[in-house]
DNA sequence: TGTTAGCACTCTATTTGAACGAGTGCTAAT
DNA sequence: ATTAGCACTCGTTCAAATAGAGTGCTAACA
């Protein structure tokens, strides 16, 4: 479809317009290396990138800029996977140079790492924790009508929660009642801890505890774990810095996204299998991502899991080196995550 | 010293430079209700001010606008406690309409109302963690060389960590680890911890431990558990939409201080005592937060411990209206705290 | 003596027009 | 098929002109 001669000349334009954030013209082309044609014949081809849609000019007679499709194409026949600077690898790698026995820290690190390597916003998404399965559940009494239950998860995740207890109450009663709850709920996924409190123990609880009702809907409520793990983010500010962004109002529409969070899982959540997912512009369906474009990076967790980094940059952004960066710490944090899980994995 | 006249002047200009953002001209105020002078006369008068120091002119020919010396005179004599409506007044309430167990969605609601009231930017510090004192220490083991150390406070606080196992470990040496631990540290606050563990513990360890130098460096970095608490943070972006923002490199410069969490520690932390306090412009000594006031509420906890309240807005702030929102907040948070907090107390 | 009207002056913001430059599209020559 | 050349378009920059808001000062007034 394309020629040869076409296909180097979308390339180069994307290739400047992505470092210098200016419309190119054909004159300047012309005089790149690499491109030994006049500027009028650039002035032709260009003319029918644009009439094919994979390029758009901001007025009548200005220079070209990409357009979405032209980033499409890009993104999916003329990328060239760029080879990374031995010191940014060495950087992300220098994450995990000490043993770190937290998620969230090794995570928390990536991200900030990420964002600085890019300059753009970075995102992690860790495993669902909704998978993950009782540890061990246990309860603190604080007070005679208040206490603490804590559920540790086989990958060591702590989610606890304070309640009220029935009044009247006893310790010993209590303790039953943890006891109790163990033996059915270890092993059981989170997800499904509603479920179990409301079939199989709601049942067992009858039988054995004696204001049973009041105790199931203290710990029914307990159990209602959120379904949206934390997002963890890096350079949130970064894109501050992008030229498209200096008008406020499309900045302010942008951060505002940012921060409700809920609005960008459905933009970050691992579609399906593993790898790396390019969104531009508008195939994000985001009023506010109009002009960015949203890279993700889905990789496996040891056990069945996914984990989730993105970079959210401008449509006008580095894609080859935010691609080749996402590969390398992608697997990195598979390695590093895995390792974390699966200890907890192998002794079942 | 200052007249009477001057004083219904100056209040005049700075709660209609509070409104407007625009400098106030002599005319403008001339034709004000409640004004019965002439724009000469009110000449004069701001001409005086002035020299004084509490007004300023933003070039020869413009009209007046406060200086921080002017904000400050405001805030310590001329400010008429704003009556709130009270539509205002029962949404602050409505944060504590149905009982919550958890003290961070109390904190976290109360800064999105607040920030959504304000149009600024909230900051709420809660009680000092490193106060608490241990009520309980468990230990899950995940692996054989992995385990989950959790520490729960009085007030229900809790912190999780994971760490190593020495190798070899077996589970009644951990067992009989933890109830030691329990035994010594029970009622020790958090910031003590590091020192107990290496005084007393230690010789205790040495002798009914085996390994016991390995498992109390574990231990003793499980223990070490951050000086400062989480910040709750509601409306991080609505300073973009104060127009003293509307330059792109001072909205930066604010906004990576609020990111850095670390600098705002010395801002928000209660001074001492309870109350209100106004830190206007340069008295915050933040480069960032040159055009910024910070007024902090800081309220009594039970137990002797302080939480705190911030609001972040332009110097051009509605003080009236914040201070008055503070006060109803704090007074609402104090008492809800307090009473999360009592219960434990009043066991001991 | 305090207040005010009037006026000259200053500075900003906005508009206008001219000049420039970067770019395009088209045509004709190579 | 390619390229040189030219007319044309549009954005940007600069300076000059203008309008408007505001000040400071002086002189008149009550």
């Amino acid at each position: 479809m394309l020629s040869d001669r076409q296909l180097l000349i979308l390339q180069v334009i994307i290739d400047d317009f992505i470092r210098s954030a200016q419309p190119v013209g054909s004159r300047s082309l012309s005089k790149k290396d690499g491109i030994q044609y006049s500027s009028a014949t650039i002035r032709n081809e260009m003319s029918d990138l644009e009439e094919m849609g994979f390029l758009e000019k901001t007025h009548t007679s200005s220079g070209r800029v990409p357009s979405e499709k032209g980033y499409r194409f890009y993104v999916d026949h003329l990328l060239s996977p760029q080879k990374l600077q031995q010191q940014d690898i060495s950087l992300i790698h220098s994450i995990f140079a000490d043993r770190i026995y937290e998620m969230e820290r090794i995570v928390q690190r990536s991200a900030k790492i990420l964002s600085e390597l890019t300059n753009y916003t970075s995102i992690i998404l860790g495993p669902n924790s909704q998978q993950n399965r009782v540890k061990k559940l246990q309860v603190v009494p604080l007070h005679d009508d208040t206490a603490i239950a804590i559920i540790v998860t086989d990958t060591g995740h702590v989610e606890n929660r304070r309640f009220s207890l029935p009044k009247g109450t006893n310790a010993d009663e209590l303790e039953k009642m943890v006891r109790l709850l163990n033996d059915q709920l270890v092993g059981v996924p989170l997800m499904d801890l509603q479920d179990h409190i409301y079939k199989e123990i709601a049942i067992l609880l009858r039988r054995h505890i004696a204001n049973y009702d009041l105790m199931l809907q203290a710990f029914a409520e307990i159990m209602n774990i959120p379904v949206y793990d934390k997002l963890f983010f890096g350079g949130k500010m970064n894109m501050m810095n992008q030229p498209e962004f200096s008008d406020i109002d499309k900045l302010r529409l942008l951060m505002d996204m940012i921060e409700t969070e809920e609005s960008l899982y459905p933009l970050i959540r691992p579609a399906q299998g593993v790898g790396i997912q390019v969104k531009i512009g508008k195939e994000n369906d985001n009023i506010a991502m109009e002009n960015c474009s949203l890279i993700t990076a889905t990789f496996p967790i040891a056990g069945g899991q996914k984990g989730s980094l993105a970079i959210l940059g401008p449509t006008r952004m580095e894609y080859s080196r935010v691609i080749s960066l996402l590969n390398v710490l992608s697997m990195d944090l598979s390695k590093a995550l895995s390792s974390l899980y699966f200890q907890s994995k192998d002794e079942s």
